[in-house]
DNA sequence: GCAATGACTGACAAAATTGTTAGTAACAAA
DNA sequence: TTTGTTACTAACAATTTTGTCAGTCATTGC
């Protein structure tokens, strides 16, 4: 359990409230998190799919991390009638899906730079016009 | 140090074998990354700027981050000429560049739902309010 | 000589995340 | 009656991340 009263924890919500990229980066940051939302918009869309999937994941892990997207709305749980035992579907709400081509570009950009593109440094410092989305 | 015969290491190498989103997730997720990231991008290129924009951010943690994104080559040092002491300029690299626009991508997404849009399942269209998981 | 500066590093402690073990429920098939 | 199924939870251990404290270096200003 989170201890409210820690210089982390106190940090986290600093940057949380400075802008809405620290917590979303949060949101997505647990070990197995992209790959669950990526599998449930493929369809793996069950627990035991989803353990498919990840053949490493423990049940327990597995469940937290459901938990935890949830929590945050990007999933939610259903029952699925008629089924015994109860069956539960995990769903992607809009948020959740307006989170996976986030989640590709992030992946565009990892694998383009695997793959060998250049590092390479700028070579003028113009000034960039930057969207100013904070304050400060 | 990292335990390279933990279960833990072996699940993110899995993960980072599997796809590029999941290494380029956990490039930025430490808990002052993208913040620096941005910083720098708007031109706070400086260790003691860096400190300035970040006031809750230690020294020793703020070197630290700086040093796992230059591992990265999201970013680069350049000693600063004719400077007493020795001062150190930080440049984004062209994947540093690249990940701005992303980073600017999940700002706007959690920035959205943070800001009241209703959380839905698109079959259905139905809206509801989330469940607070939270219980302390 | 002594403090101040900028940009660190090493060693350690605190806290958070991840993984492990054991157990739950309700029903079905063998 | 024992095993199997789906989908969990609680308690605890291992590991990792984050934060803290002290100290470094080469130089300038007082």
């Amino acid at each position: 359990m989170r201890k409210k009263e820690s210089t982390d924890y106190a940090n986290e919500q600093s940057l949380f409230q400075l802008c809405e990229r620290n917590s979303a980066i949060s949101m997505i940051s647990g070990r197995w998190k992209g790959q669950i939302v990526y599998y449930i918009f493929q369809g793996n869309d069950r627990f035991h799919l989803l353990q498919q999937k990840l053949p490493n994941i423990s049940e327990t892990v597995l469940a937290r991390q459901l938990k935890e997207l949830e929590s945050h709305a990007i999933l939610v749980k259903r029952e699925i009638p008629n089924t015994i035992p109860a069956g539960i579907k995990y769903i992607l709400t809009n948020k959740g899906i307006d989170l996976v081509p986030i989640l590709d570009s992030l992946c565009k950009w990892g694998k383009l730079y695997a793959d060998g593109k250049k590092i390479s440094i700028p070579s003028n410092e113009q000034a960039f016009t930057v969207p100013n989305l904070e304050t400060d």
